[in-house]
DNA sequence: CCACTTACTTAAAGTCATACAACTATTCTA
DNA sequence: TAGAATAGTTGTATGACTTTAAGTAAGTGG
């Protein structure tokens, strides 16, 4: 039984430790901007362009009755528009509106700012975990 | 306005992306073990050696009643054990099971497994980030 | 055109977690 | 030793999300 695991699930183990428990920024988030963190999902999701309620869902992870509440929930807030897809009169687009992009950026700097102990890496090790990180996320983001 | 966040950022940035979207496992985990990701963290916790209520609640962020909560639910199911603290008579030490360390190490088989994306890249890439990321660990916890 | 599928909505029930308030038992301290 | 602090328990309320079931409206294929 080896007790030391291999490179790659302790790098594996490191990167978890740090985004869910060392420098979580979920709860910063929700707190910030008075809604929970799926919410601040969904307006981040809609900021490239509207979507429709379904694609909205896949990117949550989220089924359609529970899409609804939330877009439901975002419209009286008046953070999101739903209007009809032209192109089939079935679906919905959601769009932000100006306020709700305003919260998504709040939410954004809240959660993109990197830790302190980020920020004191040398700028090599920086530039070395970034490009190895961003591999990682355009591979996995192809399947 | 810049377009392009620092390097730094877009670190930060791909490792929660790479988390809490492309490759979470917190699902999968509390499927597998039926019971939620909290009670499994609580045993994964638990596993060095028994601690009491009150460090187990500030190991899990969750406030002293819920704690209670938690270990009646996993007591319930023969996962741990309450013993009174020798010491302080007002505390009790929780203490894993047999059944309960399985549970856990199920558990960490599943959410320590690195994704495929990761065993992908080089042994050097590896080594490289594997390092980084450990004194990224190490410095966020010494704090 | 009719049956089928798709996109979304509505409603209800259940689980998990958070937050508070009030309580007991024990330990610490002035 | 009396009063304050600490560790845990009990109970209640609420919020966030999941799941299932059933329904409406609009598109699609034979």
């Amino acid at each position: 039984m080896s007790n030391q695991p291999d490179p790659a699930t302790r790098a594996w183990q490191s990167m978890r430790a740090l985004v869910l428990d060392l420098h979580d920024r979920r709860a910063a988030v929700s707190d910030a901007i008075g809604m929970s963190y799926l919410r601040a999902k969904a307006l981040r999701l809609l900021l490239p362009g509207p979507l429709p309620m379904g694609e909205l869902g896949t990117g949550l992870g989220t089924d359609a009755p529970y899409i609804t509440v939330i877009v439901d929930d975002l419209e009286k807030r008046g953070l999101v528009r739903r209007e009809v897809n032209p192109a089939d009169r079935r679906s919905k687009l959601v769009q932000v509106s100006t306020a709700g992009r305003a919260v998504a950026r709040t939410a954004d700097e809240i959660q993109s700012t990197p830790p302190a102990e980020l920020l004191a890496l040398t700028e090599a090790d920086l530039a070395t975990l970034e490009q190895i990180l961003r591999r990682l996320v355009e591979s996995s983001e192809r399947r």
